[in-house]
DNA sequence: CCATACTGTAACTCTATTTATTACAGTACA
DNA sequence: TGTACTGTAATAAATAGAGTTACAGTATGG
């Protein structure tokens, strides 16, 4: 992953968080400074992960599917993200004897590393992250 | 950061642990199946992080540049990564309260959890991941 | 001192991924 | 029934990363 879903994400939970009832996209769009399509985009994502419901239609938009204080960090960065951060590999040489290990080596250790961060990620809930606004 | 460097890296430090004396880059690529100059590239991270030490001219090449034991797996992060892996934002609209301190917020959310997966891969030196391989 | 075998690095191209945009059908409300 | 929304597909633009080529520079050994 190198993209800026977890903000975009973050920043859309952050506003569900601090305003009232239903929000449509194009005001989430305006204080991202993004499309008001790839909010939706985002919505539908944290959508099918439950932490958000929307609502079609006039009046319709978005709104948190659960108390602030019930979302884990860690649960957005499941949202958007389903490999390790330190993903990526080679392809290397089968015949050589290194080569035809290291993938399975570096996956494991990828899953070490991304599971580190992780728990950091969930021990913070999206209201403790909402009190840091002023 | 979205790319191949951490594995690269890695793979070369595997291949300099467990081989004897000074290793030509053309050897390296060839494990790795990557071009030459793409392994000198990241040769050049390696040595301006005190993690390899290299030799020009005829047999020339790469050697590690102290005891694989000595060399931490977040040596090696810190070599190839200098920005936290879930640092991506946006640029928010800095007239919408939460869009603009949220940047701030994500950079201190970023570094800690950064410091999560960091923290795990210090525990981890080169010497023992080399002991995976058989 | 010259042929050889390397490194170091710049310039460039190619490719993949991510983001942005547009468009429009579908839905709900008043 | 007009209006204000969502959902999503199609596509374009932008960016970043990987790959390639080229060549000057350097060390070694005969």
């Amino acid at each position: 992953m190198d993209n800026v879903q977890f903000a975009t994400a973050t920043h859309i939970l952050t506003l569900l968080a601090v305003t009232e009832g239903v929000v449509p996209s194009a005001y989430l769009a305006g204080s991202i400074n993004i499309n008001p399509a790839m909010v939706r985009k985002a919505l539908s994502t944290l959508r099918t992960h439950g932490l958000v419901e929307t609502k079609e239609g006039k009046g319709g938009g978005a709104i948190l599917a659960k108390p602030a204080d019930k979302i884990l960090l860690s649960d957005v960065y499941h949202a958007v993200n389903s490999t390790p951060l330190l993903g990526k590999a080679n392809r290397p040489n089968p015949d050589c004897l290194v080569g035809k290990q290291i993938n399975d080596h570096l996956i494991e250790l990828y899953t070490q590393a991304d599971n580190a961060l992780i728990n950091k990620l969930s021990t913070i809930t999206l209201a403790d992250f909402v009190k840091k606004f002023k």
